[in-house]
DNA sequence: ACCTGAACACCGTTCAAGT
DNA sequence: ACCTGAACACCGTTCAAGT
């Protein structure tokens, strides 16, 4: 059987099935990537140009997603947060595909209209014109740092600091996805007061 | 010339050639870097634990960058202001690093005094108790982010938005390493208004 | 056009040999 | 204890052959 009747592959299967790949642990390798396949390692050169050409697979699909995300709610408010939200979920769903995407130069135009909305809501939220893009781009860096932050499940401390506050403090902190989550809901609020703030002062 | 009268190699100095071969913009390879140290590549593996081994440590050499920054201010703001800017300082002089550390299982006790200076920062400041450790991670996670946004120095848009405000202002924004201090400014000011906000109404 | 198997180059790792 | 060169396993890529 060396051509089949209908496609076995196409770029899209193969992106998906390295995600899951990746999300599951494992290295992006071309050979376990193959079998989970069920086709011939060669067979992913008819589809993708190498290794690198499935990461930009990989962007291409996972990119796919931001599409549905926007949705303008009728405050600002709500808009900034659903939205930084939805990013925090796309990161935080593939945490371990990050690190792969950060290799890859984008040489495909962005689906940002998602950026579109949140731009409107920090407008009429009353952010001076020449920050928005700044302050989107936090918002935006702040969910890309708490996903990543979620490959190290516990905060790290010097043992030597057992006595002092920081020592206290700490063992009484969640850990894991718990720690994790508390963390990004803490620095969503304090963004939000934040850019209230600014725009209250700007006025 | 089998064994030298001084050690040629040790594993800071591995480290540290590793590092600058990264930020270099190249693959960790053990070969080139090898070839960078003068020796040959199998005597690497007399003080390091193979590649993994390298990357660990890569990381306890920047740690020990670490342990220099922590200085209290007079004042939480000052004090706060200037650790995030110790943070993205660390990050953002080897962001290329960074995808490396965040694949080796972290075994060494952090440096986290640099942390301890934080928090009396956000107490004095008068954040609760209970909110400290997660605004410490809000602070770090942000940093984080920011540095690694720094890998794509250019702002994407997609170009079928070019009418739109988002592609009016995409147009007057700076792009590189300008654009990527802007994002920081702004967050950074952001998360201060926030934290005094937060402190006001907790009181 | 699409899949395969074999061949190849490359890279990380090991190990016996040398001082 | 520390460095070397050779040998080896592994992984990404190419390509002629098959439908």
């Amino acid at each position: 059987m060396a051509r089949p009747t209908r496609a076995l592959l196409s770029r899209q299967i193969i992106a998906r099935a390295a995600i899951q790949l990746v999300d599951d642990g494992h290295e992006l390798q071309v050979v376990p990537l193959a079998e989970r396949l069920g086709v011939s390692v060669s067979s992913l050169y008819h589809h993708v140009r190498g290794r690198v050409g499935i990461i930009h697979a990989m962007r291409e699909v996972l990119s796919e997603e931001y599409r549905l995300a926007p949705v303008a709610h009728a405050s600002w408010e709500d808009t900034v947060r659903t939205s930084v939200r939805t990013l925090w979920n796309l990161y935080g769903d593939h945490p371990r595909v990050l690190p792969l995407l950060l290799s890859v130069v984008i040489d495909e135009p962005a689906t940002v209209n998602f950026y579109g909305v949140l731009v409107d809501a920090l407008d009429s939220a009353g952010i001076p014109e020449n920050e928005i893009l700044s302050t989107v781009e936090t918002l935006d860096a702040f969910a890309f740092g708490v996903a990543l932050d979620s490959l190290s499940p516990n905060l790290i401390f010097d043992p030597g600091t057992e006595e002092s506050r920081l020592g206290a403090l700490a063992r009484s902190h969640p850990v894991g996805q718990e720690r994790n989550q508390l963390l990004f809901e803490r620095g969503l609020d304090l963004l939000i007061l934040g850019i209230r703030e600014r725009a209250r002062t700007a006025r």
